[in-house]
DNA sequence: CTTGACCTTCCAGCGATGGGAACCCCCATG
DNA sequence: CATGGGGGTTCCCATCGCTGGAAGGTCAAG
């Protein structure tokens, strides 16, 4: 498999494959031709990938989870806790944009939006 | 005012400050000895931009929130536009983060986080 | 033989800072 | 008057996770 089938496979752009062989995530063989020749097992790790930076893992997060899902003797523990950590994270993030929402779709319902200059934003923003 | 003194005052950093100048976003004056010479009118403009950047406005935004701002003759549409734009792109990432978060609180739910490899987060991110 | 679609490497840039080096300036103390 | 410490300055590099583009090698079809 060449990387643009492996993209178009995986959904991931040619671009990040290559850099996620830079970063040491996949390691794929090469051609003759200097052609990066991926095998299934590197298919499955892009795969992985994919799912994993779509729930938001850091690539460090990914490259632990990758390294468990190798490891047929690993601890689920050990996965939970990336995962909570991760999870905790989104939540304060989550708070975080909900306090900005809120804040600012007041501002947004109290400004009149016409052609005076009278502008509650502005106001709030200026003190 | 020295840096240090509007950095307190805004609550930003001098490095940002000395950035926020960089890209044109304040243009103090100058001592005779090269240190910046903060008036007023730039530490209203900092506390400005802190209260923007804090609820989330790009740079960009936040230029030509400020130039609105300055501008005693704008139409208050104007900022009520990127208020919304902004507001729009908040709750995107909101909607995004909440299905991150539902998914993920899921799979740790799922999981028994114990000594067994047996993990549902890895096998769901496996496919 | 040429064309065009692949592939390769390498370098640069995004946004919004943060870290740190190397240096200058000012004030207080011994 | 020297010295020390706590300001200030510029400059460059690093972050994170890609993305774009240039310059060039390879391959299959017409």
């Amino acid at each position: 498999m060449n990387i643009s089938d492996v993209a178009a496979r995986s959904g991931l752009p040619a671009k990040t494959i290559r850099y996620y062989e830079d970063i040491g995530l996949i390691k794929p063989l090469r051609d003759g031709n200097g052609y990066r020749a991926f095998r299934d097992s590197d298919m499955h790790k892009l795969a992985f990938l994919a799912r994993a930076r779509a729930l938001g893992f850091t690539i460090e997060n990914c490259r632990a989870l990758l390294a468990l899902w190798e490891d047929k003797s690993r601890a689920s523990a050990d996965v939970r806790a990336i995962a909570k950590g991760h999870l905790a994270q989104i939540e304060a993030k989550i708070t975080d944009l909900i306090a900005m929402r809120d804040t600012l779709s007041n501002l947004v319902q109290c400004c009149s939006g016409d052609q005076r200059p009278d502008c509650p934003i502005l106001t709030s923003l200026g003190g």
